[in-house]
DNA sequence: GAGAATTGTGTTGTGTTCAAAATTTTGCGT
DNA sequence: ACGCAAAATTTTGAACACAACACAATTCTC
């Protein structure tokens, strides 16, 4: 089977909520399209179809965009998932067995993922619980919407420089699953007000200032430790060049009809947007 | 200014809200193209968006349909919007004056509505109640999700066959605005709980019985009063029809490039479609 | 006359093309 | 070396053409 529009959207997804994609990465059409050897049609539904859900902005013959959430929308996000998430234990009236074994098997990875390496992977997890509670507690309407929000606060997180910690956030969570078996769902409604609330509060929001210049200067305050970068724009690092595209104008200009067919050099295409494979 | 995709898809989701495009009602992409005078690729683009918001869905080459929610999906729905309503209400500490004008100045455009002879204004004020309320309390993030979900319940109130009446539900929502302008919040979450599930019990769900006639027997059994026919037909009633294209077949054949441009006879179109303009 | 096969028609799916706009590069003058 | 302007390039925006498919109606066969 050929590649979807669907699948697009959803290695995006995943790769925003691993953290592969930085808020602000350039999504290209075209290169896009070579990376998962489709036409640009394909992606520009899949990017499309992201936009409808908030995840990408496209800006008008500019090109689109992984959104950057203002301060703002970053209060709206988390109040949003505050509301939801908490609603839903609310109107929960009992768990049901199946549903705690789904969790803690989810928890389970987790818990490897923390001790592991791979990074990505871990943000995923953490990020896919809620998406996952939402499941086993048999809403997927808002399970996806949950996916959508957290996808957004983890972009916020990038972008704000969360220093949440992902063995806390973990351990949060195997409370929550152990409040939500013993039924205690007054207990659970408030632990996951309050992790949602750590999340949120390790986030460097600037008090908005009248001086524009503020986080510039913040930013470019000489450090303790020079030898060890911040966390943004290591992440963002090779996500956002656009020089060294010897290879695409060549293809481009090969001729017509036969750019589809081309296996054209993955490695170099890697180098952009290798996050999403 | 030209039509832009999102022109297209407001008008849509305007229409479901008014009742005006029932469950299962076809949107092809060229009626859609002559009625807003553009091209299929806006049209798709607009499409493309509301299936990602769960408005629509595309059958693989047979054509985009409105959705027509399963009565599990129905159940998801409303216990969706319980969830968020209920949520934000909960997590909301004080109700501010503005927004308490802005709410009564909806809920006088209610009674205007449901005095007035418009059903579809009506239909679509009652449901705009509850985006405006989250906008209200300050989350547009979630005002658009509820739109959605709304959107979604009112299709699901055609589908089966809801009984509910304009006149208490806009009550409801005075009693609601009313708690909050005190701010008894205990109350307005209450309020809100009764209000949803008022709604959502007039739906006639069918227990799942172990026959699978039985919706065909309980329709197509005899009838009291022949004369008056049920709401869902008639609702549906020149919207499904797919005959009386004879002038469609003639443009397209007319030739290429002038297509766009071409005042094609709206008076036809509007037989189809007339709920968009 | 009933059922199967076929043809016809309409509709979406996908790739390609061309144009417009924005960005980057280049070149020139100071 | 710097600033500014113009050209070249990239990239999306929109239209279009054709292919693939589904459904309906017709025809053919038994």
């Amino acid at each position: 089977m050929t590649i979807a529009a669907s699948d697009i959207s959803n290695r995006i997804i995943e790769a925003v909520m691993a953290q592969k994609l930085a808020p602000g990465s350039r999504l290209g059409e075209q290169q896009l399209a070579m990376l998962f050897d489709c036409s640009r049609t394909i992606v520009r539904e899949a990017l499309t179809r992201l936009a409808a859900r908030g995840i990408v902005t496209v800006s008008s013959r500019r090109g689109w965009y992984v959104i950057e959430p203002s301060q703002d929308e970053a209060r709206e996000a988390f109040e949003a998932r505050r509301v939801i998430e908490m609603g839903l234990i609310r109107c929960t009236t009992d768990v049901s067995k199946t549903a705690v074994k789904q969790l803690k098997s989810h928890l389970a990875r987790e818990k490897a993922a923390i001790k592991g390496s791979d990074v990505g992977l871990r943000s995923f997890l953490l990020g896919d619980f809620h998406v996952c509670l939402a499941e086993c507690l048999g809403n997927s309407l808002l399970a996806d919407t949950l996916r959508d929000f957290t996808a957004r606060t983890t972009l916020i997180a990038m972008l704000y420089q969360s220093s949440h910690d992902a063995a806390q956030s973990c351990h949060e969570h195997v409370e929550i699953v152990q409040a939500l078996e013993k039924g205690d769902l007054v207990r659970a409604e408030k632990l996951m007000q309050a992790h949602i609330g750590s999340v949120q509060s390790t986030l460097k929001l600037q008090p908005a200032s009248g001086d524009p210049l503020a986080e510039l200067r913040s930013a470019l305050s000489p450090m303790s430790n020079p030898a060890s970068q911040q966390a943004k724009p290591k992440l963002a690092q090779g996500l956002h060049t656009s020089s060294r595209q010897s290879t695409l104008k060549d293809v481009m200009k090969k001729g017509r009809g036969a750019a589809t067919k081309t296996k054209v050099q993955t490695e170099d295409n890697s180098t952009y947007l290798g996050a999403l494979l």
